[in-house]
DNA sequence: AGGTGCATGTAACAGGTTACATGATTAA
DNA sequence: TTAATCATGTAACCTGTTACATGCACCT
């Protein structure tokens, strides 16, 4: 019986988040799912049908070590990283594979097929706006003080989500400007 | 039997860029294929795995027909939409339930986790660049003349393709020079 | 007494990727 | 002749979502 050498590449992406909140100071599968919610959820979303399963394959795995700290009656396991888990969330931290990237954009595959239907390009760009402005507001809602923007790891990615949702909404508003003059 | 009426929102992601590509003129799954890899893929990936079985399942519920047109001796199945088809895609198109965004970033799930790491964030930022100037180099790679950005729906979504992963390099650059003025 | 939030989980399903297998045609 | 490209497809696997089920605790 051989114990593999478990390398960052083994991580599912539901692993990659749930090892990071564990490390981030959330303990709970429960903690995990809401602090993502309000967090990673614009660049990285985990359902509870994914994390409860991942944390106690961790557990098999002797990446976390659990142990159940009831409050009053209601159950409640608390996890914690080992060692191991350190030294692969580490791993994948400094891992220099070029990351992940992948966009599913529909306003965007409406808008290259736009000549197939009847509605206007026009509309689409308006739908894509629209999109982008929910994105703004819902990140500035959780965090009202990310308009100054700090240099800590969470607020940095808030920073950039808020300038890239930023900048598809100016696009789109000189889009519009540009296809309303066209028409008009 | 009842014949349902099919809506949009019946429409697998697959589905959607399938009837939307065989609209667009192309015929067969390996076009497709090959056209979404050089156009949507950086907002919209689609796979054979599913392209084909998604083609077979049209046919069946009368979306498109099929007939084989070998070129020479070598097999080959050409698609084509029927009424049905096209309604569906129109209506689609026309639907204005707010479109889906979704967002896979590695680059910035690890910055947002930077603390627990020992890499420095400027690095992780760097990291981000790098994916966005290869994006940038990939987009302008399948059509150079983009630059110009004229308004046709596939010319539209490329010039916000652009935009966005231009926008994104420009706060890394901005960002990095902040990081690096800190530490320096 | 009832609603909301805390907390844990599973089953069914959907959606999608990867690797594999096959074979013809064409250009070098 | 060999590599690349055209062309089709499947099986195994992975990943993930949704809906459901359960029950405690707290506030009003």
């Amino acid at each position: 019986m051989t114990v593999e050498h478990r390398t960052s590449s083994e991580l599912s992406a539901t692993g990659k988040v749930v090892l990071g909140m564990l490390a981030f100071g959330k303990h709970t599968g429960y903690e995990i799912k809401q602090f993502v919610d309000k967090s990673t959820r614009h660049f990285w979303a985990a359902s509870y049908g994914q994390i409860y399963p991942e944390l106690r394959r961790f557990t098999v795995q002797g990446l976390v070590r659990s142990r159940s700290e009831p409050s009053g009656r209601r159950a409640r396991t608390v996890f914690e990283l080992t060692e191991d888990g350190e030294r692969l969330l580490t791993s994948w931290l400094e891992s220099t594979e070029a990351p992940l990237i992948e966009l599913r954009h529909e306003g965007m595959l409406k808008l290259f097929f736009s000549d197939a239907g009847t509605a206007a390009k026009l509309d689409h760009v308006r739908a894509i706006r629209a999109g982008h402005e929910r994105k703004l507001e819902a990140l500035l809602a959780v965090e009202p003080q990310a308009r100054q923007a700090p240099d800590s790891g969470p607020y940095l990615t808030l920073s950039l989500g808020l300038r890239f949702n930023q900048c598809i909404v100016d696009w789109c508003l000189a889009t519009e400007r540009r296809l309303a003059g066209e028409e008009g």
